[in-house]
DNA sequence: TCCTGAGATGTGTACGTTAACGTCCGCTAC
DNA sequence: GTAGCGGACGTTAACGTACACATCTCAGGA
């Protein structure tokens, strides 16, 4: 409206100068707060800018500037079903970013847990302006992270948070409200009294102990006819995870239904098939990849807790960029809420599985 | 990787012609595919282009065309709930835009189907680049849209689709998946025969039919025990809404369940209130507001079914722009997935809401 | 009185791209 | 033979900003 004061053209520096009969400099001075102007020649330019509705030209700048930022992203392999889109969201995030010549590094470790601290290694021996990575295990790793970001690279936190690891922001689903949820769907499912189990990853992973914090909660508030059994914690070894689901099944105290609160949820679906027991146990997942497609149709899994990985890689890897820009400008932590995936929205997203739908079956 | 070739500093149209000893106007013509470059020379180029990893410098590219564009949002001031968090992400989005000196006009009319024609027309007497709106009733609509899109105004449909009218994309929520997602619950929540009733706003508008539709499948798939009772349609005007609503809860077939299709949902729930009703029947509503929440803390309300308007208002107002910029960009329709809002992560939701609940509690 | 230094202000260049304009050259029609 | 023309290419001036540098002013000490 106001923006556009003359001749429909928004006002510019010079403008603002030829306004006051003063020089660019002078007002580039003022306006950013640099040292060299009076305080009275400060205040005529700062009103005379509001007055005109002056707003920097953000192509100009950044042409002018020519910044160039080195970002990594240091990332698992497995679970591609959750890392892959993730990766992609980053790169997508990365390819839409104006106002700077970036690099973007992926640099990939097999396992969370294998190979992490070497990554991370590697990516802070070059250099980078900020590193997107996932605390697992936070306590093991953070005197690492602590160490690259006073060596001035700025650590970045995705799909799991760590707390007072010098990290300057993180990105994540809320996982209390993951495990909440998962609680209160049984609690409308399972209307008599029953027994629920838990499976985890690893419960030193921030994010994987609050989702059971979150369950826990989320039960005695809303389903007190429904009993927690002691929660089973796979550290991500599928055959473990594999032979707990098995033991568990043939317990004296067979849960009525299980929630796994890790995208590793293969091995226990396997596990429950090979009981015969799909479809008689009521099942939440985490997560959403071709596997699980069928037995979410078929109504064999109850939900799943989609993480939304692509929009996590795309939210953090902006907000990381956003702050490496403007260092003052605040870092927010986000929490996303996580997508409940049932039959009748899955086809929802099992489009954006598409792409990778092709590769998988070859 | 390779993006950058010699000395770190990534490759120009200048790089370019000095590696082929030509000049940069060529090779300014050769990239764009203009007139007055030998089929020869163009390859050339190219092929170097290719060979440099040359990525064009896009803050140069908008600091020198300095297009301004000019897109006009037309949208009602009810239901306030819903479309001033729209209003809220087209903003925000535009406030992000690089790359282009743009003004937003927002236009405002009363309510849907009151005064919106009038809007868009005046809307369209700015010569706008690109008008944002609202096709409800949209068959009524069509014509006036197929006129302002062939005066070369991009039109640009959110919350509802309005096919075959000229517009050039849409965002809404995929509403056929809202409907089914209701459905689901219910069959989930309802585990005995029942009767479910559904209101709704103007069946005339595409999205308002398509949730119904939805709705309906899903019960016929996945809850053959669930009755549906003929379809109430309020036209969105809160008086006949409440007094149909009471006609509803009178008759002899009255509903175990009410899945509220529109954001409209508050002369029903007072309507349930004063039958002594709220607890009893089921209700899954749409959208949030604050008279939504202590129902769903309650438990008096199951479900809302959000339809994520600001996040609609930022990705429609984006694609718009992204449009204008490039012409040839094919431009697509986009079908968001409606967030479940359960007691376990309405404060998630309810946070967005915070700025507005001081502002509307004076 | 002149010199010095510091603070205040003006000037000019560069960032990479685009597009208008200028130049060269070979061809054709007279 | 040459004027005219058009295709192929080179040159250059912007776009708005940031910053290094030049210039100016004025106070204070020698």
């Amino acid at each position: 409206m106001k923006s556009a004061n003359r001749n429909g053209k928004a006002a510019g520096i010079r403008d603002i100068a030829k306004a006051l009969g003063t020089s660019i400099g002078t007002v580039d001075r003022a306006l950013h707060g640099r040292s060299g102007v009076s305080a009275r020649t400060k205040a005529r330019v700062l009103r005379m800018a509001e007055q005109l509705g002056y707003k920097p030209n953000i192509a100009a700048r950044s042409l002018k500037l020519n910044r160039s930022l080195r970002i990594a992203a240091v990332l698992p392999r497995e679970i591609a079903a959750f890392f892959d889109p993730l990766r992609e969201g980053i790169r997508r995030a990365a390819e839409e970013t104006l106002g700077t010549q970036l690099t973007l590094d992926f640099i990939d470790y097999p396992r969370l847990g294998s190979g992490d601290r070497a990554a991370l290694e590697s990516a802070a021996a070059k250099h980078c302006d900020g590193i997107l990575f996932v605390p697992f295990r936070s306590r093991d790793l953070a005197d690492v992270m602590r160490r690259i970001a006073t060596l001035g690279t700025s650590m970045f936190c995705v799909a799991s948070d760590a707390p007072d690891s010098g990290r300057i922001g993180c990105v994540t689903v809320d996982a209390y409200t993951s495990g909440a949820l998962a609680a209160e769907l049984f609690s409308h499912k399972l209307q008599t009294p029953s027994r629920v189990a838990t499976i985890t990853g690893e419960l030193a992973t921030f994010d994987h102990a609050e989702k059971l914090r979150g369950f826990a909660a989320g039960l005695a508030m809303l389903a007190p006819h429904l009993t927690l059994l002691p929660v089973v914690e796979t550290h991500e070894r599928p055959e473990d995870a594999y032979r707990q689901t098995i033991t568990l099944l043939r317990s004296k105290a067979r849960p009525d239904a299980i929630y796994i609160s890790t995208a590793n949820s293969l091995p226990v679906l396997r596990a429950l098939e090979e009981q015969k027991l799909l479809g008689h146990i009521q099942v939440i997942t985490t997560d959403l990849f071709h596997e699980l497609v069928p037995l979410l149709e078929s109504g064999k899994v109850l939900a799943t807790l989609y993480q939304r990985p692509e929009a996590q890689g795309k939210l953090a890897f902006e907000t990381l960029i956003s702050h490496l820009m403007d260092e003052d400008k605040p870092v927010r932590t986000h929490r996303f809420a996580p997508h409940i995936i049932l039959r009748s929205n899955l086809s929802l997203f099992v489009n954006r599985l598409g792409a990778r739908s092709a590769a998988a079956s070859t």
